[in-house]
Order: structure tokens, then C-alpha cells, then sequence
DNA sequence: CACGTTTGATCGTTACCCTCG
DNA sequence: CCGAGGGTAACGATCAAACGT
């Protein structure tokens, strides 16, 4: 029996995180502190854990399954099948060259120890992991969740269960990339709008990782993505045909945490519109501020008081056109007679306050790069292709200086 | 040289998963036909991919870094320090018995061949791997990754990146425990939401994996939640306290594919208070419905046109709440005069719009509970602790009946 | 020579047991 | 006899080659 000393790693696998941990010790202090002043209240602190230590008792929990103590191994179902190893691998990976008889032997020890293969061996094994991975930042953003929550339903509608790695700046997407870059850690990986580096992609291509950008351009890799740029042309354009001309522009702040480049290429796009429309945008009409609905509140109102308030403000998103709103209706300006508003992304929110946005194909993006990730696990002499999503403005009240058209709440999803 | 072996394993691999892949032939048709009419533009499809193939090519393409071909193993190193990998093992593992010399001499091999352990073989040798799970339904809800988001960032300020597992129902759930009750898989799990069977408590216990419950209690296992009885119970008895007397709920009706509690729980508490307060709950005054704006905002159609419409309606959720307050709008229905709406989770647009909400300290649960998780991962010896963290009503002007408060953002005539 | 089965090498690390100064 | 380092079984699986019938 070696099931006593497998309970021991547990503590030397501790003991090695505890140097990695020392910085715990302060910041639980802090916050157990913290919580001392904040509606906690501890219920029971019971239990006792000899069961956890020991795991052995009642062998026969449920059914006619058998407890060996630990997980079995394949060596376990061998043994019990009166087989050797090879045999019960086969039948595992529906190889032939295994009889009726011993198939069903095998299979029969293998439901009564309730075995199931490690992946780990599997993947040390095979030289390659069976894993998909997605790395994204801000998982809090509708707009990024959407997109993954699409794209793992695309491949889970084949099986396949993702890992997803929430990042919260450039240094930790390095290092995950950098884990992620070794032949048994991952099979695919879809980045998601973090721009990846000749370098990281040669390094995930070099350990045999299928590679996908979503709302990302990856070189000589699979990648789907929006035109940013005629997203803000398309804005400015309606802006400009609605009569609105003094137009305000309120971005996100954090383009160099992660380099992402929307804000900026909407922005440009903007510009553009607005010079070929005989107008432009004045320096003080545009903001750059974190992300975030009371942000752009904050930045909409300064905009709103100054000496020269702009007539239309773009939100690079509709989380911030909310905070515009919000801010006109504090200040009393009227939307849309005062004030033109126009978000981006077309969550769903915007239809619910009128809000007009710039729809981009969220979920159809997710799905798109699952189908992309399936594809490339299938055929493995499938060429990269990238793949451009139509943005589309999607008109409500909030541009609308046409009073009957004010009752247009539903919008074409 | 055993590089060019390497690259077969992916075909092989590929060709395992073709078997679990039949079914996405036909998805990843269906998909693509559909694209053919979505606004899908095709750029590029080009690249040639011998380089992927080959991956030998120019040695040293940044700095003193060696390219052998493949990814370093501990063996390269060794060979390259001119010692045995035991030594390379003692250094990685800052072990003792590694003089001075022959440490420097590992470091710089190390750097030179631009070396990472496998975890993976890690894991397999010490029996047991150093990566933290997440496992949580529904990541597109704002409450679900507010919670799993500040879980993250907690971990996070200790180095730890954790790898998060969203799943779709039951089953899935299942499936992604069964995987991670694997002395293998991972060191720690946190579960968000979804009720963990004592079976699959015992079985993460028995692989050593170290369990933590997040909005939900576990027995025998850390634990952070929230009473949502009593959540219920303020509302109704706010709701009392303004006047409204014709109570309707509107309530998430997908219980069932997660078992969920949190809406029944939150009834039953919005009943008791009723009750006490010797009103009660009609019948025909609840609705459940999907999770969503407009799912919400059709059951509060439905509440609002009937014969005997509620005066404030309590909706399990602020994104439903969203719903009702854009169908009062919709219908003429002011809010608060004619109806009072709360909401729950208080997330920031309840604050926008003016909405009455139960706030739970969503980002405290995960900082919590990621609190909890390294002082399991540091102290062996920890008792299982289960927090109850305590519910507030924010009270706004969707339940405040004085007219000049009232607040419109939507759009309304 | 088919077919079924066992055996041993391998994947990359760690842990343990040696052997030297 | 101790401290520094070298070999070599594990870990749990896969796969090819050898082995009986």
C-alpha cells in the first residue's frame, strides 16, 4: 500500500508554494482585518478531518464499485482483469487486436474501480495535450465574456471543455503564454484581443499549439476580427447626417496595459469621417478615461459643462455610452434633441434604453473561432484564414431627432 | 535527434480526435452555410506552413538563446552544465546539496536553452500539480464573474494564475469534476454556485484536491455564500414599509439545470415577509422565466396587462429588474408612483438607472474566498470555515414613492 | 502467418540511494 | 561521517516490438 505516502505530498507540495506565498501572510492579514469591520459573520468551524486523512473506511460506498484507497491506475484495471497493461490501454483507445471476451473484462474493471485514465500520463504519454485553453483579459466585460461564452458553447457542442485564463495585464499574459508554449500544456489556444507577438506565436506553433486570435489579427494564424477603423467611420457618418457636429469622443484609458488598439483605431476611423464630412474633432472634445460606466459619466460631464459642450458624444462603449446618458439626464440635457449618443457593441442594454451602438458579431465571432479551432484539430492541412466581421450601426432613440421614432425600443438582434 | 518524431504526434493526436469529433462535421457545416449569408468577409488564405514544419531554422534568433529544435528538457540542461539531472532538479527545486559553482553554472544553461520545467511531468513525478480550478455556470452573468473576477485578482497577488471551467448544465459540471478528481489535475477548486454532491466532495478530498465553495455552502469544505432568504425577506419588507401591497416576483425559472436555489430561496423569504406583514403572495403574481432583460421584460408585460396588476414587482436579478423598468416605461407605468421595482446583486447600472437593489458583496465573496484557498494551500492543519456574508437594500428611487426624485432615463415620451 | 497478449522503452520530473572526496 | 553530486527507480499512461498460440 502506498496510499499513506501519497498524503504526504500533499504537505511537501505546500511546503514548496509556501516560499511563492510569503506575500500572503500580509495580504490575508490585511484583509481578515478588513473583514473584521465588514459584515462577516463566521457560522461553524467544525468538522473533524480524520476522514480526510485516512479516505480508506466503507469499501463499498455505492453499487458494486470497489475503493482501492487512491484513484486506480490502469495497472489496478490490469490487475483485476487478469490482463496486462497493454491490453486494458487498447481497449481504452479502441484499438484492435483485443478480443470480445477481454474487452468486456477489462471494461467490467474498469466500471467497478471506476477508473478513469489520467490526462497528465496520457499527455506525457502522447506528447500533446487533448486541452483547449482561451486567454482573455477583463472576463468582467459583457463584450469579452459574450465572445467566450460563445465560442466555448461552439466547442462544447463537440466536447470539447476549454480552460479559460483570465489575465489582468500584458507581463501575466506573457507568462501564461509562456506555460501554454510547452507541447504538453495545451492543444489550442484562443487569444482573445491581446495582441500576441511574432515571437509567442513562433514559440506556441513550435510546441505544436493550435493557435486562434479572436478580435485579434494573428500572423499565419486563424484569426477573427472587427475593422475598428470604419466602425468609428461609421459613426461619425451617421452622426454627421443627423445634424450633430460638435462631436465628443470618450475612449478607454487602458490601451497600454494589454496594447489593445480599438479604442484608438475607432477613434481614428471618427476622424476620418468627420474630415471627409468638412468637419472635425477638436482636442478637447475627446477623453480618454478606465473603462467603466461611472468613468465616462465623469468624463461626459466634464464634457457637458465646459464653455463648448459637444452636441454628440461616442462612446467607445456602450458600458460608457450608459454613463452618458446617465450624466445628460443628471444635467438635464435632453437625448436626442441636446445630445446624440452612440455606443459600440450593441449589448443588450442598448436596446433596453434606446441607446443606438455599433453592433459587432460577438457571439457569432466566438463561434466562428470554434469552428476555426475545430477544423484545425481535424485537418491538420488547413491554412491559416482571417476572417473580417461587418460592423453595422444599429439606430434607436438616442440619435434620433425624429420624435415618432422614439418608440422603436426593439431592436433587429 | 528525435524532433521530427515530435511533429507526427500531432497528426496522431489529431486523428484521436477525429473519432470524438464526427458530429462537429456537421455543426461546422451547418455553421458554415449559415455564414454564407452572414456578413462574413474572407481576407486572406494564404501562408505557407513549412516553417511550422521544420521549426529548426536559424539558431540563435535573439540573443545568446539556443535553439535545439525542440523544447529543453531538464536532460539539456544537464547535458549542457556537464552535470546529471538530479542536480538540475535540486536547482530548480531551490534544494540544498548544490554548491555555488555548479548552481551558476544550471542557471545559465537554463537561460541559455531558455528552459521551463514541464508541469505536466511535474505533476506526474511529485503526484500532484500546482494549479488552482475554477469551476462556474453562466460567465456571461455580470454577478458570476464579478464574483469569479476579484477570486482571480486575489489569487492573483500571490502569483497564482487559476484557470477557470465555465459550464452549460449538470451534466457538464459532472463531467469537468469527474476530471478534476484527479490527484493530477489540480491543487485546488473553487465552485461557484452550483451544489456539490457529498460524492464529488468526497472524491476531490480523496485526490487531495482542496475544495472551496463560492455562493454556495459545502459541507466539510470552505465555504462563502450569502442568505438568500433573508434577502427576500427585506424586500418584502421594504416593499410593506412604502406602501405596495400587490406583490409580484419575476424570477429565473432555470433552476432546474444547475439546481440552483438562490430564486426559490429568495421567494420563500419574500413569502415569509409577506406574510408577517399580514399581506401575501398571489399566485398569479409570480413568474419565471430564463434569466435576461427581455425574458423579464415579457413576464412584467404579462404582470402589468393583466386584470389585476401588481403595484412593485421584485425581480431575482437587476438584469430582469432592467426588463421591468423598460416595460413600465413602455406601457405608461410610472415607477415608483404606479410601481415599485427591486432588483438584486446592486451592480452598477442599478445605480444609473435609479434601481432599488439588494446589494451582496459580490467582489468581497471571491476576495474571500481566495483568502481562504491559500491559507488551505499554506496551512495543512486548516479547519473548514464557512462565511455568510451579510445582505443590504440600496435603496433608490424605483421603490421611492416621492414624485420629484423620480428619475427617467429611458427614453420616454 | 494471422491474432491476441505481454513486455519493455519512452515521455520529463522528482525522490531516493549510492558513491566519492 | 558529512556534504556534493551521479545514477536510477518511480509517476501513469502509450506504443512498438516480441511473443505465444
Amino acid at each position: 500500500m502506498s496510499a499513506p505516502g501519497s498524503f504526504v505530498h500533499q504537505y511537501s507540495l505546500n511546503e514548496v508554494f509556501a516560499s511563492r506565498l510569503r506575500l500572503a501572510i500580509f495580504s490575508e492579514r490585511n484583509l481578515s482585518k478588513r473583514n473584521s469591520s465588514l459584515p462577516v459573520t463566521l457560522l461553524t468551524t467544525a468538522k473533524p478531518k480524520d476522514s480526510m486523512l485516512t479516505g480508506f473506511g466503507s469499501a463499498s460506498r455505492s453499487g458494486g464499485l470497489v475503493d482501492l484507497g487512491h484513484r486506480a491506475t490502469i495497472e489496478d484495471v490490469a490487475a483485476r482483469a487478469g490482463v496486462g497493461v497493454g491490453t486494458v490501454s487498447r481497449v481504452l483507445n479502441q484499438q484492435k487486436h483485443v478480443s470480445r471476451v477481454m474487452r468486456e473484462k477489462v471494461e467490467v474493471a474498469i466500471a467497478e474501480l471506476n477508473y478513469r485514465p489520467s490526462r497528465l500520463a496520457r499527455a506525457l504519454s502522447k506528447g500533446g495535450s487533448d486541452i483547449v485553453s482561451i486567454v482573455a483579459p477583463y472576463i468582467t466585460r459583457p463584450s469579452v465574456v459574450a465572445r467566450i461564452d460563445s465560442c466555448l458553447a461552439g466547442l462544447n457542442r463537440v466536447g470539447i471543455v476549454a480552460s479559460l485564463f483570465g489575465v489582468f495585464n500584458r507581463a501575466q499574459f506573457d507568462q501564461v503564454i509562456d506555460t501554454l508554449s510547452d507541447r504538453h500544456s495545451t492543444m489550442a489556444l484562443v487569444v482573445v484581443s491581446i495582441p500576441v507577438t511574432d515571437a509567442q506565436a513562433r514559440g506556441l506553433r513550435s510546441a505544436n499549439v493550435n493557435l486562434v486570435g479572436l478580435d485579434i489579427d494573428v500572423a499565419g494564424s486563424d484569426s477573427v476580427f472587427v475593422d475598428n477603423i470604419h466602425g468609428g467611420e461609421i459613426v461619425g457618418t451617421h452622426l454627421l447626417s443627423r445634424g450633430y457636429h460638435q462631436i465628443g469622443f470618450i475612449g478607454d484609458a487602458d490601451s497600454g496595459k494589454f496594447q489593445f488598439t480599438s479604442t484608438d483605431a475607432r477613434l481614428c476611423g471618427l476622424r476620418s469621417a468627420l474630415r471627409q464630412g468638412g468637419s472635425s474633432l477638436e482636442i478637447g472634445h475627446i477623453k480618454l478615461c478606465e473603462h467603466g460606466t461611472s468613468q465616462a459619466k465623469e468624463c461626459a460631464m466634464e464634457l457637458l459643462t465646459s464653455n463648448r459642450p459637444p452636441d454628440a458624444i461616442f462612446a467607445s462603449s456602450d458600458t460608457g455610452a450608459l454613463g452618458v446618458l446617465s450624466a445628460a439626464n443628471e444635467l438635464g440635457v435632453r437625448v436626442p434633441e441636446d445630445l446624440g449618443v452612440v455606443g459600440f457593441d450593441n449589448l443588450e442594454m442598448a436596446a433596453v434604453v434606446g441607446l443606438s451602438s455599433v453592433l459587432q458579431p460577438l457571439s457569432l465571432s466566438g463561434e466562428i473561432v470554434a469552428e476555426r479551432l475545430i477544423r484545425q484539430l481535424t485537418q491538420s492541412d488547413a491554412h491559416p484564414v482571417h476572417t473580417m466581421l461587418d460592423l453595422e450601426l444599429v439606430e434607436r432613440t438616442s440619435t434620433s431627432r425624429v420624435p415618432n421614432l422614439v418608440r422603436q425600443l426593439q431592436p433587429t438582434t
